[in-house]
Order: C-alpha cells, then sequence, then structure tokens
DNA sequence: TTCAGCAGCTTGTACCTACCAGTTGAGCCA
DNA sequence: TGGCTCAACTGGTAGGTACAAGCTGCTGAA
C-alpha cells in the first residue's frame, strides 16, 4: 500500500488533484463525450490505486467545476450543454414591440416548447428592488412571479416589482394570471411608456432554494438578470431573472451591426 | 455516540447539510459578518457532535458556495464582496471615443488604482473567434493578451483578435505594448471605423488555469464577456475578456434612461 | 533588545471501516 | 406472459485514525 504522504516523488501534486486532472483531459479530449458515464468509484481506487474517499475527493473537483454531475445507484455522467441564446437588446424591443410576451416568442421561434407558471403577491421590495426603483426599502410593491420550462426542463425564474403608484393607475398588474397583450403594451395603452432600460448583469453560484428551483446540480452557477424599465421621469418597474447559467447566453447588439446579419 | 444513519427523528437532513445550514444562516444574519473568522473545525465538532469528516463536508458545502474560503493555518473566513461595475454599453463609446484605453479611465474614475500587462502573440483562432471573425477555424490571427489589477488584485484577462487582413492596413496591432490613443482610435485614423458591436455574456466554473490567474477560490464562478466589433461591411476584431464573478457586474443601458441620472 | 526556533494552534491529505439508499437486471413464481 | 423479489451493482453519509503543512505567539539564547 502506498504509504501517506509520501508521494511519488515525480509529482507534488496531491493524488486527489491528479485524479481530477488525468480525468479533466480525458473529459476534454471526448474519450468521455457528453452524455457519457465514467467508471464507478470502487473502479477508479483501483486504477488510480487510491482509497474511495480520494477518488470522491477527486471527482468532487469535476463535479464543482460543473464538468460531470453524480446520481446515485447511476454513476457519474459528462455533463452536455446545449445553450440557449437571449438577445437581451431586442428582447423587449422599444421600437417594435412584439404581441405576447417575448419570451414565448422568443422560444416557439427556437423550435421549442415553452411553458410558464404566474403567480401574483404584494411584497415588501427588497433592498435592490427598492434602490432601483427609488422608494423607501420595505415600501409595497406588487410582485409577478413567473417560472419558465423550455422542453420541460426548468429554465428561468422571474420576478417584477411595480411600485404601488403604478398599480393604482394600471389595476391589472395586480390580477393574478397573465396579462395577454403584454403588460408593456398593456402600461403604453394607459399613457405609462417605457422609453429605456437599465441593465444589470452578474454571476453567483445559487442559494439551496434557487438551485432546488432550477435544478441546477452543484458547480453550474446562476446568471442574475435586474432590469429597470423607465418612463420619461422615473422608473416603472424592476425585473430581477434568474438563469441557469450552463445553459443561457446573453446577447447585446449596439450600433450598426448590419455586417453581422449580413453574413449569416 | 450517533449511531450511523439512525437520524435524531426530527430531520430527515443529512448532518453535513444541516451544519452547512445553521452556518449559512449564521452568516447571512451577520452573526460573522464579511471578513469574520468562523471557529475552527475541531470547535464545530464539538459543538454539532460530528466528525471531523462531516464539519468539513459542511464547511465545504459553503466554500463551494462561495460565501467562506479555507485558508492552512488561518481557519475559514466569511468572504466580502465588493463589486465593480463595468458600463459595458458605454465602455466604448461609439459618439464619444475617450483618449487612451476605456478601462484605465474607469477604475481611475472609481478611485481605484489601474494596472495592466500586455503580451501581443499570433495564434491560430480558436473556434468561437473563428466564427465571430467569419475566418476558417485555425487561420492565423494577431491575438492581443491583456492582464487586468484593480488595487494590485487580478480582476480580469483579456484576448483580443484581429483579423490578418485587418493587420495587414494595421501593422501597430502587431506591436508588443499597448497603442496609447487606443486601437479604436488607431483604427479610425487609417480609416476602418467600428459602427457597432455584438456582445456574448456567459457564465461558468473557471477552468484550473482561470482560477490560478483570477486568484478565484472554490466557488466564484467566472463571467465570459464576448465582444465582436463591426466595421460597415465585416468584422473586425473579437474581444474575450474573463471576469471573477463575485466582482464584477455588467451593466447596459438601453433606449433613454434620463429619469435614472436625474435621480441620482 | 533581537531573533531563531519551537509549541500549539489551524486546515490539508490520505487511509480505513460501516452502513444507507437508489437503480437495474436476472430469475422465479403465479 | 406478467409481475414480483432479490442480489449486485451504483453513489451517499458517517464514523474513525494518522500525519503533513501553514500560521502565530511565546520563550530562551545571543
Amino acid at each position: 500500500m502506498t504509504q501517506w504522504g509520501i508521494m511519488g516523488g515525480m509529482s507534488s501534486q496531491p493524488l486527489y488533484r491528479r485524479v481530477a486532472d488525468v480525468l479533466r483531459n480525458e473529459i476534454n479530449a471526448k474519450a468521455f463525450p457528453p452524455g457519457a458515464r465514467l467508471p464507478s468509484e470502487r473502479d477508479l481506487c483501483d486504477r488510480f490505486d487510491a482509497s474511495r474517499n480520494t477518488v470522491r475527493a477527486g471527482l468532487n473537483v469535476l463535479v464543482t467545476e460543473g464538468l460531470i454531475s453524480a446520481s446515485q445507484g447511476l454513476g457519474y455522467e459528462v455533463r452536455s450543454h446545449e445553450v440557449f441564446n437571449l438577445n437581451a437588446s431586442r428582447f423587449e424591443n422599444l421600437t417594435f414591440p412584439q404581441n405576447g410576451d417575448a419570451y414565448s416568442t422568443d422560444v416557439t421561434h427556437a423550435g421549442r416548447r415553452p411553458h410558464q407558471e404566474f403567480r401574483v403577491e404584494m411584497q415588501p421590495a427588497p433592498a435592490i428592488v427598492a434602490e432601483q426603483l427609488r422608494v423607501p426599502e420595505g415600501t409595497t410593491t406588487v410582485l409577478r412571479f413567473c417560472h419558465r420550462y423550455v422542453d420541460g426542463v426548468p429554465w428561468s425564474t422571474q420576478a417584477t416589482s411595480y411600485p404601488m403608484w403604478l398599480v393604482e393607475k394600471a389595476p391589472r398588474l395586480a390580477d393574478p394570471g397573465d396579462i395577454a397583450e403584454g403588460t408593456t403594451r398593456y402600461l403604453a395603452g394607459l399613457g405609462v411608456e417605457q422609453v429605456g432600460y437599465f441593465d444589470d448583469i452578474s454571476t453567483r453560484m445559487p442559494t439551496p432554494d434557487e438551485a432546488r428551483l432550477l435544478q441546477a446540480g452543484a458547480g453550474v452557477p446562476v446568471l442574475v438578470w435586474v432590469r429597470t424599465g423607465y418612463s420619461e421621469d422615473k422608473p416603472i418597474r424592476c425585473t430581477v431573472t434568474t438563469f441557469r447559467g450552463d445553459l443561457n447566453h446573453m446577447n447585446y447588439e449596439i450600433g450598426n451591426i448590419a455586417a453581422r446579419e449580413a453574413g449569416e
């Protein structure tokens, strides 16, 4: 048996790291293509002449990196990524608002099946939202929640807050269920026109709640997209969207990129 | 001693998860504020009546979530986040190009100390870049690398690829070192004007190399920002920037948000 | 007074065992 | 044939041990 801490001499890396490195290289070299299963922990123990704990530590590195996922009874599987591109600068185009909501048309257009669940609540505004809407923290706002799925897979969760002064003008915001023509259109019909947005994009590891909702395994970060919509004189809404980072990219088009479309 | 698998009865959660949950709540409730040190593993063993392995498994959950970081000999510390906002829609403003490079002015403006290291190489274009520049994969391009620091902390790595036809027109692109007036200006002076951008933003866990370069501990995802610049008729450059996700947000301003600036 | 070195703390790596729990397929019985 | 059980795999959780290695402060010698 290998003695502790003596190390092969040729390598100063800890054993569990070497396990991770070797497997990572094999995965990247497509020796284990996406969807393939790795050998079992016990097999890897034999191969690397290491204990099960050490092999597990190595595999855990790859799980944390989002390269593989583990399931009890089945083994370790190489993750595959099929990303969805969200064009955020065209998403709710100011000059050409679509009928209905932008998400459904976008997903359907990509040949995939959208599904969404709505929920409406009145809640005190969290700090980040309050700051964007320029109301005191804790002020009541109307929150429209939305869980979105693509082909049955949880895709994103969205929560839009509207300040109370706007809800008084536009009472249907507080109705449960979707607003068929789209909220942007509904508000425009009432004389409240969105003339601009401010977007803030960040990333972090999901909270346990988010990981459960989005079915994001360990090693999958989330993209957090905060969009604040403005009328001529003040902010009118703040939408916080949380995406699974392994499934989504965000795109922005700035200026004239006619050359891009021409070439495609 | 607690017998294996029998569980306290009141809780079906594994012990290591309860350890993680309790500590996470205490951290979020500021019982351990950012920068504070957690009790040592041995102390936590006593507190939770668990083995060191189990406590370590619980702490590892929080490390993976990016909430805490560990250092040998010192203990576990609660991470603090001071984020830097990068205004990507103003960053290289098409109508008001700044003198010098945008990053330095942006960072200096925030009252912080910028530092960057340049490197120039000729390399075959990787698949993603080749697709954006619309040249065959593996075609030689000029790559300008840049490692950026803020207050001495590694902040981002940037790699800009220029197609060879452009380098023939603009030979200084292949010179080592910075281009003082900014590459955008230099190119504009040669009649190659950038009229638009396409941005692609994604997130993932860093590769081991990236984690080393950015000094990103476990549980810190990276933001990957791919900006392709277009002239009137074709793509002229592709910049891939990799940020530490815990230190950076990206902002976009779309349409008229005069109301935002007015209120600040 | 200064500083080298050690004691005593911390986490890191590595090994062992034992048992729980999910998945699958072989094989038996109705 | 259909359906059930069970054995044999998979990873998940939990306990233990030992020693390596990084950090800090005390202590004693120069």
